[in-house]
DNA sequence: CTTGTTGCAAACGGTTTGCATGGTG
DNA sequence: CACCATGCAAACCGTTTGCAACAAG
């Protein structure tokens, strides 16, 4: 059950950035506020038109995206699929990273306290200042698991 | 220093899995072998191209690429760029991360046994088959810290 | 000679951009 | 009423594919 801060903290980060306020917009930051992982632009254009809601232009829907990961309200996500897909940032730091099954294309979240500290420390001693990391297991899910990978 | 076992490893490989020798796939083997890092397609073209070493077309390069990443000879790479980087895997399994400074590009890799340690550890417990994982930290190097980053 | 290997150029497909229209402040 | 937000369609560009010429075994 999510509190919806993120869509109020996004609008208004644009604000302070200086955009207006835009339909287009306002639909994308709802759809992507509910979700628990992540989408692809197709995806979120997808589920838009036919959720009812009003319908995004393909073009708003990348230029969207694109200034909200500017704002660092939302994270790209490289799943090694075709696709780049995109989630919420959350304001208090918590994230998580992926499982991919490279058999259906299936991107599950996980977080790790563990594999979180191993990579803060090291953070530290790589000569670069770290912004930001991301973590992907590939494999087959429970589902896949016996079949063959179609890839 | 490298041994160069990967060249023959890799050779052996593609002659069980059925396949006759060429001069591009010989020239792009070569080139795999001798670097530390990740290549992208275009490098690959390119480098053969400036280095003396046989021209291979773009075609060619992918689609040798494409068969040596399916005998897990090489591994793929998302950096977060543009495009895709290969690079080899090692027989012994040893295998590093990769470090991108989202200001000028350079990809670096990097090791540490801790994170590797957390990352088998978790392995475990997830609901999939791992086959593969990837860690890559974005963030700015020494050189671009203090720039402005251009993306 | 049979069949994989390569080059060339055209096709693909996800993403970006130019331009005209519409809505916000 | 100035300007950002949006839709549409065309342009981009990394990658893939079809096909014909080559070359390995």
């Amino acid at each position: 059950m999510r509190s919806g801060t993120w869509v109020s903290d996004a609008e208004t980060a644009l604000a302070a950035a200086g955009h207006r306020r835009g339909g287009a917009r306002r639909a994308l930051l709802e759809l992507l506020d509910s979700q628990t992982c992540a989408l692809t632009a197709l995806e979120i254009e997808e589920t838009l038109r036919r959720g009812g809601s009003r319908r995004v232009s393909r073009a708003s829907v990348y230029r969207i995206l694109d200034e909200l990961e500017r704002l660092s309200l939302l994270k790209r996500v490289e799943t090694g699929q075709a696709m780049v897909r995109y989630e919420r940032v959350e304001s208090g730091g918590e994230h998580h990273h992926h499982l991919v099954c490279d058999a259906c294309g299936l991107v599950t979240p996980f977080s790790d306290p563990a594999l979180e500290r191993a990579i803060d420390r090291l953070t530290e001693r790589v000569g670069m200042t770290v912004s930001e990391h991301e973590v992907v297991l590939h494999g087959a899910c429970a589902e896949c698991e016996g079949g063959l990978p179609q890839r």
